[in-house]
DNA sequence: GCCCCAATAT
DNA sequence: GATATTGGGG
């Protein structure tokens, strides 16, 4: 399994003005809850073992999570053009109307309202049509619309990361194992970046949630394993394991994602999703660098902060759609 | 070449 | 505002 993906080449510079090209690469993950725990059992027992991957907890708050990413899951036949940069003139809708309040309680809430949309997703995702077979130098070439990190991309992304340990989590191992197609180590690399301001940031603030504007971010767990300079590989799951004998990054068993280009309306009529999020004084916050080096203080920071539980909420679901409403059937 | 990070551009 | 790109340093 070593097969490179390419996509067809991806229109160039026709109208090559100010227009802002956004898509959406949206995974056509099955299901959620298969996608999210690396405990599968694809993982060698060996490695499992060895990382002492933790299934745990992952669960309950992302459960609440998935619940609105199951909303937006969804995509269909757009699979009948190989462009895939370009075959998003389609019309899929996806408006979804957000799942109201949640109970506090992340324990046991089950309470999921997940509202599936006409469309459901087709699970072709590993059968995809790319039918380049050879090698697209263009796709590598060209400039390609901007990436949206949708809840669920950003999720692989953090999964990822998380099980490869700060230390292992660069731009290019986090690109290969996240296995999505057209993903860039630019792609990755810039996300990262930003990805690590906010692990710092939490890290100053203990007690406090996330700020407001930590949208995406704040959605998704960090992984304990994400908490430590770890030297190796390995996975402070709760388990005095320090030794780490294998550096091997485990390969996650990702079905491979289909990006879904979707263009990018410049409207977003909602400041808020009418959530009270106290925002926490943000600005005075002390950064350093260096947060791998040196700095040998560090709590288990349980940034599970469910008195506001936005964890799995509606941003995202508010893809509205311009005109086309509905020219399928 | 890859990685990191801050700054800047789109 | 979210990403992309760039530039300087390792």
């Amino acid at each position: 399994m070593g097969e490179e993906v390419k996509m067809s080449e991806y229109e160039g510079g026709v109208d090559c003005g100010d227009e802002e090209r956004v898509l959406e690469w949206e995974a056509g993950l099955p299901s959620v809850d298969d996608l999210t725990p690396l405990s599968q059992p694809l993982i060698p027992p060996e490695l499992a073992s060895a990382f002492s991957i933790s299934p745990v907890q992952y669960r309950t708050l992302l459960d609440v999570n998935q619940a609105s990413e199951d909303t937006l899951s969804s995509l269909r036949g757009i699979t009948q053009s190989p462009n895939i940069f370009k075959s998003l003139g389609e019309s899929h809708e996806s408006a979804v109307v957000e799942a109201d309040e949640n109970d506090r309680d992340g324990s046991g809430s089950d309470s999921r309202k997940s509202r599936k949309i006409m469309d459901c997703a087709e699970e072709d995702d590993s059968a995809l049509p790319v039918d380049n077979s050879g090698d697209d130098p263009a796709a590598r070439t060209l400039k390609r619309p901007r990436l949206v990190w949708t809840p669920h991309l950003h999720k692989r992304f953090v999964d990822v990361v998380g099980h490869l340990g700060i230390k292992n989590a660069v731009p290019k191992t986090i690109m290969q194992l996240m296995n999505v197609e057209g993903l860039t180590r630019e792609n990755v690399a810039s996300h990262l970046q930003k990805y690590r301001l906010y692990l710092k940031r939490m890290q100053g603030l203990s007690t406090e949630g996330p700020s407001a504007s930590d949208q995406l971010f704040s959605s998704t767990p960090v992984p304990q394993s994400l908490h430590e300079f770890s030297t190796a590989s390995g996975h402070s799951n709760g388990h005095s394991h320090g030794n780490g004998h294998f550096q091997v990054p485990v390969p996650i068993p990702y079905p491979p994602v289909m990006p879904m280009p979707v263009l990018g309306m410049t409207h977003h009529g909602h400041g808020h999703m009418g959530m009270p999020v106290g925002a926490p004084p943000k600005g005075a916050v002390g950064y350093h660098h260096g947060f791998e080096s040196h700095h040998h203080h560090h709590h288990p920071f349980n940034m599970l902060q469910q008195q506001r539980d936005w964890s799995g909420n509606n941003y995202g679901s508010v893809v509205t759609y311009p005109h086309v409403a509905r020219s399928d059937k």
